[in-house]
DNA sequence: TTGTCTCTTGAACACGTGTTCACTGATCTG
DNA sequence: CAGATCAGTGAACACGTGTTCAAGAGACAA
């Protein structure tokens, strides 16, 4: 490699000014030409792109969102992306931001104040939205971005604030679902694998499922642990082992809860599963479909999460005085080999 | 709610005239009263805060990355965020990178061809840098980057680009730690799984694990699989089994491709592991200490990662001339239940 | 030819910031 | 006390863009 190579020259990046030189026009057309819909000439547009791909000229983003008062940028504040389930959700809302031509501003975080923190940086970068799937944000800082027009879309949250739109997956529907499955296939006990960790989504399923259970006149017990992790996955297992119980049908809230419960059942409790007992989860998490966990679950739309994330930012950035909206989507069961 | 609060007055954010004005100061001094080590007295910058303070005075971000042709944004390019190594390794780099003042700018891609896109996208925004995770960008978009003073790291890749710098665990250090354990531990034959797709980071672990192989004279079989996921990693088990081998000792090269192999071979064939078999992996995902797994694996390093490739980009910053250098961080082995 | 209308163009402005450069007043030095 | 030094200040500029507005060019009807 030659040394003119490993030492390139740096190059001043070409400004529209530069473009509109070589292009034989002024600068206002150049900006036109990369404007759609507005008024232009077809062979001053041929011109100024012809120019524009010779000197490798870039609009300056961040001119443009100066001039604009906005920018292309999307904030996206996540926690827990350990969670194979966050990693599928981010990976679906990133394209789809990318493809509808938003640029994504991640920001992972762990817990409410650094939530509230990461939002409100993002207010400092013109962001024409704010997407949270983390932990709930405070009240004033939803408040904030309404006043300056930032919308802000809040998936699997429960909560209801102004001018702040919701996405969720049919959580009730998908718990009381699980316990009708139960039911038809014959389990005698329900079994609920409850966190103490609110969450409104996790909850939620919980609930659906306990209110089936209960409504169905069937005999429901609850299991409590800490977190919907693996981990507190292993300590219902021990919990549900020690009461000896049998044909149950046992409902975690979370895929990564159920294949800890499972695992320990199998493993160290050498349970029979699905004949001794059955395990229903939720998220569909690709370690579900791994052969030792083969786990009948709720597959979570992401893909459609993220599409409607996208119509619900866009519509409110287009009328900010919109009521706030909460969409939730169906899941759908998939039957592997941990019911009947 | 009342309806005043319902429909927030949707005000203009304030700018530094108004933050002057308000503490009887010059646009100046508030702009040095948020620039560290700049002129200022003690009493002006006080007045200054307080006055920002009341007005919720925040830097637009766009206007000072326009005045000084840079923004604090860093692209971040990554593929492949099914698998949960990688969503740990972004998650250490997010927040490594706003803990250090910086913004990351997420692309999820597939393949090379959406890297080099998203490359190109990332320079309309004056980014302080990109960290590269995925398939190696084309030498061209590289050069760019160069001629633009934007650094460039790359993660566990090894083709050498100028002025690219490169960060890697000792890949070729685990699979020859790996190739020793089982040597140790008294395997007589050594298996690695070897993924036809070229992946740098992946190829140097087979080919440490090879090279200690053969020159120990032990006896090596490779067994060639077309990726190094979880599903190529059942394939590898079925190919095994069919060669009915004993006391062998499996190099797989990733985490998920050895969970599919373990998986299928306890599941599916029926091995005893570690008695007939001992298998290593490579990663250390979590789901590698799962009790179906307790797989014996290399933790990956990958908060120390994210603090080397930060390290690297701001010192290229400082001096864009900078021979390119290679990073090689070392690697652990976790011994869990699949070695003896 | 004259008047009207449509389409296109370029000059000027605004967006909000960091920094440069004189300039002021105070403090220190001999 | 005179001169030199120095921290602190504010006016002005530059960053690169999208859009407004008046003006020009051309087509067409009367």
């Amino acid at each position: 490699m030659s040394p003119k190579e490993r030492h390139p020259q740096r190059k001043q990046a070409a400004t529209s000014f530069d473009v509109a030189r070589r292009a034989g026009v002024s600068r206002a057309v150049v900006s036109r030409a990369f404007t759609p819909g507005s008024s232009i000439s077809p062979e001053s547009r041929k011109k100024v792109l012809k120019a524009a791909s010779e000197l490798d000229y870039r609009v300056n983003q961040m001119a443009r969102a100066l001039n604009l008062k906005r920018s292309d940028l999307v904030g996206l504040v996540v926690s827990d992306m350990a969670n194979p389930y966050r990693a599928a959700q981010i990976d679906a809302l990133a394209k789809r931001l990318v493809a509808d031509g938003y640029r994504p501003l991640l920001f992972c975080v762990d817990g409410n104040a650094e939530t509230e923190q990461s939002i409100s940086l993002l207010l400092n970068y013109s962001v024409s939205g704010v997407v949270v799937t983390s932990g709930l944000p405070p009240e004033a800082i939803c408040f904030k971005c309404a006043e300056r027009n930032v919308p802000l879309v809040i998936i699997d949250r429960g909560h209801n604030y102004p001018h702040v739109d919701q996405v969720t997956s049919d959580n009730a529907g998908g718990g009381h679902e699980a316990a009708a499955k139960f039911i038809r296939q014959g389990n005698r006990h329900l079994v609920a694998v409850e966190p103490d960790l609110v969450v409104f989504s996790v909850s939620a399923r919980v609930e659906g499922f306990k209110h089936a259970a209960k409504s169905s006149g069937c005999e429901l017990t609850v299991i409590r642990v800490s977190d919907p992790s693996y981990a507190s996955g292993q300590q219902a297992a021990d919990r549900f082992a020690c009461k000896a119980m049998r044909n149950a049908g046992v409902f975690c809230p979370t895929d990564l809860c159920a294949l800890g419960f499972l695992d320990a059942m199998r493993t160290k409790h050498g349970a029979d599963i699905p004949q001794e007992l059955s395990v229903i989860g939720y998220d569909d998490i690709p370690q579900s479909s791994w052969e030792f966990a083969n786990l009948t679950t709720f597959r979570q739309p992401v893909v459609e999460i993220a599409a409607t994330t996208l119509e619900l930012l866009e519509s409110r950035f287009a009328d900010p005085e919109l009521e706030e909206r909460q969409v939730v989507l169906p899941v759908h069961m998939i039957e592997r080999g941990t019911t009947l």
